[in-house]
DNA sequence: CTAAACAGGACCATTTTGGTCTTGATTATG
DNA sequence: CATAATCAAGACCAAAATGGTCCTGTTTAG
């Protein structure tokens, strides 16, 4: 299946919505109801996005997270490893945690670290924005209407699976 | 983390050891013995690995399974998939079951299937050959009592993680 | 006819994942 | 200075996926 986790997924919702207000502090509550997640699930990701430098925290009153890149300067990898942890196939692959004891590694670890460098380097030719290309989803929507109806579609489908 | 399963790890193994017996008909207590496996398991890996054409069956007295086709012609990605299924990144990309419901899909699903497409195309670029390559490893080490008794690098590490 | 071998599931234990909650530290504001 | 809002950090539990085993057929060589 070679599945990327949920939380992901939710990432990249968060991501998403501070993008549409690039300078602006936004507090996991403010995240939360723009995005459908619950405020604790915006907070743990907001957390490791934190940790891995994509985001910047300011803590106390009217604090909040805040983009640190611009959406085309994110691209999916960083995002997957901030979220997920580095990318290894395998416990062949260099620098991963949880050795190799129990795969036929070792001998074909070369073969794996290709493998995987050649799946990290197809993550990194995506960008964040990339992603959120017709992402005015998130936007004011003046017009009104078009497309995604009233419940914004993601926000709508993630809330309900909640 | 984008781990492959450890039913792939197996898989490769197995096929790893059929490769070498190009024509021949091997039985699941054969395989087991020369990877390390149980026997169950390699049943149930070699089940998928039929139904996905990688391997011939034959059944009754003196059956076993035998590889179709030669190492270099069997792509990573036809194992990946024989064993996890279809290669999804996410519940956004077509040919998925389990819809969408729950993610961040729809909108941005034409971005998920460039990823996963890409994803794809990194491991199909690797044959079981590639993998195998310092393979003499099930080789019949005629010098001596070969494979199980004195636990190859791979056979002994899977043995041992039973 | 019998024994060896695959077919096809069902089944259970373990691990991973997702989501929630609690306690504590930080900071703007009145 | 007191208060309320907010992030920090980790513990915790429930649900799902994974890995491994087993059982009951069916097929086939001898």
């Amino acid at each position: 299946m070679l599945r990327l986790n949920r939380l992901t997924d939710y990432a990249i919702l968060v991501l998403g919505a501070l993008a549409h207000r690039h300078g602006d502090v936004m507090s996991t509550a403010q995240l939360a109801a723009l995005t459908g997640l619950n405020q604790p699930t915006v907070a743990k990701v907001a957390k490791r996005l934190q940790s891995a430098g994509l985001l910047e925290t300011r803590r106390g009153a009217t604090g909040g997270y805040q983009l640190l890149d611009r959406p085309e300067d994110i691209s999916l990898v960083h995002i997957v490893e901030a979220v997920e942890g580095p990318i290894a196939v395998n416990g062949c692959v260099d620098g991963t945690q949880d050795p190799c004891a129990v795969s036929n590694c070792c001998f074909m670890s070369n073969h794996w670290n290709k493998v995987n460098g050649a799946l990290r380097s197809a993550l990194q030719a995506v960008s964040l924005a990339d992603l959120i290309d017709p992402a005015d989803l998130f936007a004011p929507r003046d017009t009104e209407t078009h497309s995604l109806s009233s419940p914004q579609l993601a926000s709508g489908q993630l809330a309900s699976a909640n």
